[in-house]
DNA sequence: TCTGGGGTCCTAGGACCC
DNA sequence: TCTGGGGTCCTAGGACCC
């Protein structure tokens, strides 16, 4: 590919945000290993970790218990994803002042498509730091900005250029910067991947790259296609591809929860099924979204996990439709009384637009979907706690109690409130 | 060490159809 | 009888990312 015709990418990636954004509401945290995700003796993983926490081993995805081991001084955290986006969404201003074409890759990580904006900001060594400075001005938070002719060279450079850097890899260096760096520093070479290239003798971005790209081919099918591109610097394969900003649609909406202590009652059980389902819902009638096929997850004791679907004749946004399909789901692949660590939702398979309406009469379903309207409506408006959700199964509604936090039928005491 | 939650993509087998 | 080949859909599981 020809300087001229190359693209300017930038990745911009912030440095600790979990941990940044936490330091500007307490202040106090600042320069002491902390840790974001829960407390010490929770069951979970670390979200971030401070640079000062990191100093002990810390690092994210790491269980609490073992970095409260590595580092019984750290300050523990639990993570505000409010917050998170809140500071997001400011990121994102800051970087649409510099191109039209950004893409948040995810809460803390964005794509600049800056080809041909050098008229306007300069080179881009010039335009990074000035976007370096805009960002701590709007935010207060440090990042980073790696700047390649490609997502991946840029996202490469941007780990390199941690913390509160910026480093340019100019066009033609690609496979010069890369070769000296490990395999597994490439994005999408996980730790699986990284023992089989390392079982071949392969250490190196550059020993891959000196491979035939039909051998990897042959290897590993056609992500060794991809593999052979991304050790030259290029956007094979995948997601890699998009264009930035090119905006993509949801594949699939899901909730899961791991219950602090395993748990076999099946009410508890049930409930947490009816809740999930409800935020799936919920997520799938604000995007507009219709889903074909619902799946149940379901993580035993012994970590052992399942994954049981089922594809309806019309695709619902229905939270009773998805919930009778995860409870049937649970309850035929459930043990009675077994230990549960785990339990999931997901929808996917959407179909866009509506499904077929019954044009003639008003449909028990589109009453629902009515009903389910204006409850959102009022969870926006005064908030998830503030109303007990209107619901039901069978007969009427029941009202959300104490002892009965998600409204089951036929569970607890009989405060039947019909509305 | 004792393993979150929300996603994407890929593979692979079986059903079913032509 | 003992048996092709391709295409698509469905389901399950796993690698990977932040």
């Amino acid at each position: 590919m020809s300087t001229a015709s190359s693209r300017t990418i930038f990745h911009v990636d912030m440095d600790a945000f979990f941990v940044s954004v936490e330091e500007l509401f307490d202040p106090s945290l600042k320069g002491k290993p902390v840790v974001v995700g829960g407390q010490r003796d929770e069951r979970g993983v670390v979200s971030a970790a401070s640079y000062a926490a990191r100093k002990f081993g810390v690092h994210s995805a790491m269980p609490l218990r073992t970095a409260a081991k590595l580092c019984p001084q750290a300050i523990f955290v639990n993570g505000h994803p409010e917050r998170y986006r809140e500071y997001s969404g400011k990121v994102h201003e800051v970087l649409g002042h510099f191109s039209p074409l950004v893409e948040m890759a995810s809460v803390d990580e964005a794509y600049l498509d800056m080809t041909g904006t050098e008229r306007l900001h300069g080179r881009p060594l010039n335009s990074a730091h000035r976007l370096h400075g805009a960002m701590k001005a709007a935010t207060q938070l440090n990042c980073s900005i790696g700047i390649g002719t490609s997502r991946l060279v840029a996202k490469v450079s941007s780990a390199k250029a941690k913390p509160n850097g910026v480093l340019w890899v100019l066009p033609g260096e690609e496979a010069k910067f890369l070769a000296p760096l490990a395999v597994g520093d490439i994005p999408g070479v996980g730790k699986v991947m990284e023992q089989k290239l390392h079982a071949m003798g392969i250490q190196k971005v550059g020993d891959l790259a000196r491979l035939e790209d039909h051998d990897l081919e042959h290897r590993f099918g056609k992500w060794g296609l991809a593999l052979a591109g991304k050790s030259r610097g290029e956007d094979a394969g995948g997601w890699f591809d998009n264009a930035v900003g090119e905006s993509v649609d949801a594949k699939s909406i899901s909730h899961e929860h791991t219950f602090n202590e395993d748990t076999g009652d099946a009410e508890r059980l049930q409930s947490t099924l009816m809740r999930l389902s409800e935020m799936v819902g919920r997520r799938l009638r604000e995007g507009g979204y219709f889903a074909r096929t619902l799946q149940l997850k379901l993580r035993h004791k012994d970590f052992t996990t399942i994954t049981r679907a089922h594809s309806l004749e019309q695709p619902t946004q229905m939270d009773h439709q998805i919930f009778d399909e995860a409870r049937r789901l649970f309850f035929s692949n459930w043990k009675p009384g077994a230990p549960v660590r785990l339990l999931g939702v997901q929808a996917s398979n959407f179909e866009s637009g509506s499904p077929q309406l019954d044009l003639l009469e008003p449909s028990r379903d589109q009453r629902w979907q009515k009903a389910l309207a204006a409850a959102d409506h009022l969870r926006d408006k005064f908030g998830e706690s503030a109303i007990g959700l209107a619901r039901g199964m069978k007969g009427g509604f029941r009202e959300r109690t104490h002892e009965n936090p998600v409204g089951l039928p036929g569970k607890g005491p009989e405060k039947k409130k019909d509305s």
